[in-house]
DNA sequence: CTGTTGAAATTTTTT
DNA sequence: ATTTCAACAG
């Protein structure tokens, strides 16, 4: 087995302390590793490595924050395989193509528990056919619980849906009791102790009996598999080698499965880094990433701080707004891309002029060479982008929006999953009651029954046979019989399956949606993507667990070859770069958010938030502050525009004190040197008028008229 | 029991 | 602006 020179060649492309992490022995190794220092290129070249040692790609699970971050490594991964194939070929020291066939597994946590369950569920009692709920269906479901419980009427406002399953996820994912995460996380719900208990013993149950994991399921049963002899045993068998990308953002749960995975630490990677820990809402805890070495104390610490990403200014500018966060973050990074302009901060009128400044910008890179792709425009929420996206759509530049709210989780599109999921699982009384609901005379009283009907009879669909329909759904409901009659059986190929599905929702769409022809196409979308999952079981898996965010992103390579600009929450931008980023609505209230300005807890990871939206740039920088925000206040009316606004302080986590890291502009193109003034930035000319005909103030203001 | 209407409360980030 | 809840008409 002499791989030696390919071996090498493949190493020499990183520095010292990658080289360390890759060629890292099977001991517990965590990579700490600072923003842009090639985190993924030292992952990828590890597992690489670990093959050429002899480890079979099969016995390799890598554990990534989001499915696209996912496919990325395992397309680099069999990137750098194929390398070292070509490069031993000669010395056929390879072997009969050991590697090639087989992948390395890798997914998110929740991904790869489904996998697991799937395939060892039964050792803990879960039925094959489970389905999973989403966010929404979980609310649905401990609605349900609730109004059963009689809880929703009482004296005192009992919690929301939402609330609810926010507090009960809370307590699955920290692993911790109900009172401490009440009194740390949801202090006012404190009082509600003792019916939230009843509640989630009563959630549980319910879930139980419809056969349905959700996402915090996928965790705990993944953990519980763990803890089985036989399947554990099995698990920890088919992994010699886990690799955890983003650990800064895992949770107490997650962590416990990783020491199911790797009880002593053994054939453990871990990378990431606590100067970007942003999911704390989801449970998720710096400590993990802190703590792992008195967790495995033989672990090995890798440090990465050459960036290889950014150009020098704009490193030190977001040296110093990490530099102000309360824990001190020992990592210093830097870079040999020395030459670049610092990054510019510019202060602009109002929305509407950040809008414009933004678009101009972004055609003026991309007439220089940068195309659209490789420039992104960061928010903190996900509506911060409503109007670039309306002016984007106008002037026919196009777009692309990650985070949000998903395509997924529009109601028709739910209608239909539910539909589709009740034939998988008759016992999932959600998808039941939602599909039941949609039909004119039917309320909750007569879908109580129906779905009631349905599990006397084990889930046939013969028990609605001797249902009488009201007048309203006459025609709905034999054709709801025969459809449900046929896809029970799933003979019919998938794509045929949702068509029937489809035709069948057409005349229900209409009668509760005012726009039905955009929404259709939706649903024809669905039909058209159906033919590339193997089975309906693994679409509605994937569809809840993947939710793609357009229609486009549905339709896959059709719009791949054209170019277009990245919006995205900078929650979603995690782990990717582009040459040019925008970071828009830099405004205390914004950035942090008004929602986490509660404690200083919250307020450092808003600023962690800023820092990874900077620290995405490679080459140009841009932040914006606009100073006037209009206010919407109901029931005043408004003439005109400018007679009901605030004014806006630029965010917190840029103080004077650094801003000369930043190359200060106003939207008119002046520099401003001094301090800055705040009313600068009126009265002043206009920049001449882009190249299209209208501006989005005109815009704005012909609809202002509308309303 | 269903469907509609109006008033009141809430308003982020995601697997 | 959107979601939730209670009250009322059919």
């Amino acid at each position: 087995m002499n791989k030696r020179p390919a071996i090498e060649q493949l190493l020499c492309t990183l520095n010292p302390q990658q080289k360390q992490a890759v060629t890292h022995g099977d001991g517990p190794l965590l990579i700490v590793a600072g923003a842009g220092t090639g985190k993924t290129a030292t992952l990828v070249h590890r597992v690489a490595w670990q093959i050429a040692q002899g480890v079979h790609p099969a016995k390799i699970l890598l554990l990534t924050f989001t499915r696209r971050s996912a496919k990325e490594m395992l397309r680099r991964v069999d990137g750098v395989l194929r390398d070292l194939q070509n490069a031993t070929a000669d010395a056929n020291a390879t072997g009969p193509n050991a590697v090639a066939g087989s992948r390395v597994w890798g997914g998110t946590f929740h991904a790869i528990a489904t996998r697991l369950l799937r395939r060892y569920g039964n050792a803990i009692g879960l039925p094959q056919g489970f389905t999973i709920h989403d966010r929404a269906d979980s609310e649905d479901l401990i609605n349900v619980v609730r109004s059963e419980l009689r809880l929703a009427k009482t004296d005192r406002r009992f919690p929301l849906k939402g609330t609810c399953m926010s507090i009960y996820s809370r307590c699955v994912n920290s692993r911790q009791k109900l009172l401490p995460v009440l009194k740390t996380v949801f202090p006012w719900c404190e009082e509600w102790q003792d019916e939230l208990k009843r509640l989630f013993d009563a959630y549980v149950d319910r879930k139980e009996e419809a056969g349905v994991l959700d996402y915090d399921d996928l965790l705990l049963f993944w953990n519980a598999l763990l803890a089985d002899d036989e399947a554990g045993e099995a698990i920890r068998r088919q992994f010699e080698r886990v690799a955890v990308d983003e650990y800064q953002d895992t949770n107490s749960l997650q962590a416990a499965i990783l020491h199911g995975l790797c009880p002593h630490g053994k054939g453990l990677t871990v990378v990431g880094d606590d100067a970007q820990s942003i999911y704390s809402f989801r449970a998720a805890t710096v400590r993990n990433i802190l703590d792992l070495p008195k967790q495995f104390p033989h672990t090995t610490l890798v440090t990465l701080e050459q960036n290889y990403r950014s150009t020098q200014p704009i490193l030190e500018a977001t040296n110093r707004v990490i530099e102000q966060a309360r824990e001190r973050f020992t990592k210093n990074l830097w870079t040999t891309r020395a030459q670049g302009r610092r990054p510019l901060m510019v202060t602009c009128e109002d929305e509407d002029d950040q809008t414009d400044f933004v678009i101009e910008r972004i055609l003026e890179h991309r007439e220089s060479g940068i195309e659209l792709q490789r420039q992104a425009v960061l928010f903190r929420a996900s509506h911060h982008s409503m109007m670039l996206e309306a002016e984007l759509t106008r002037r026919n530049i196009p777009f692309h929006k990650y985070g949000g709210l998903k395509f997924i989780e529009t109601a028709h599109i739910k209608d239909l999953m539910a539909l589709l999921r009740l034939a998988e699982n008759p016992r999932d009384v959600v998808s039941a009651m939602r599909l039941l609901l949609l039909l004119p005379g039917v309320g909750p009283a007569k879908a109580r029954k129906l779905v009631e009907m349905l599990g006397d009879a084990a889930g046939s669909f013969q028990a609605w046979k001797a249902w009488k329909p009201p007048q309203a759904s006459k025609t709905h409901w034999p054709a709801l019989l025969k459809l449900m009659d046929t896809l029970a059986h799933g003979k019919k190929p998938l794509p045929q399956q949702v068509h029937l599905a489809r035709v069948f929702y057409r005349p229900l769409l209409e009668e509760h949606y005012d726009n039905a022809a955009p929404r259709a196409r939706d649903l024809e979308q669905i039909e058209q993507i159906a033919a590339r999952y193997d089975s309906r079981r693994s679409m509605l898996s994937e569809i809840t667990l993947d939710p793609p965010n357009s229609t486009q992103d549905l339709a896959g390579q059709a719009e791949l070859d054209d170019d277009y600009l990245i919006l995205s929450t900078i929650h979603s931008a995690k782990g990717l770069e582009w040459d040019a980023v925008y970071v828009i609505h830099a405004v205390d209230g914004n950035i942090p958010s008004d929602m986490a300005t509660g404690d200083s807890e919250q307020v450092e990871e808003e600023r962690r938030l800023f820092y990874v939206a900077l620290t995405r740039a490679k080459t140009w920088l841009y932040v914006f502050c606009p100073l006037r925000y209009y206010r919407y206040r109901p029931g005043q009316h408004r003439s005109g525009h400018g007679d009901s606004h605030g004014y806006a302080q630029r965010t917190r986590f840029l103080p004077d004190g650094i801003l000369d890291k930043f190359e200060r502009q106003t939207s008119d193109g002046r520099v401003v040197d001094g301090p800055l003034d705040v009313h600068s930035a009126h009265g002043v000319s206009r920049r001449p008028k882009l190249r299209t005909d209208l501006t989005s103030k005109d815009i704005r203001r012909s609809t202002k008229d509308i309303w």
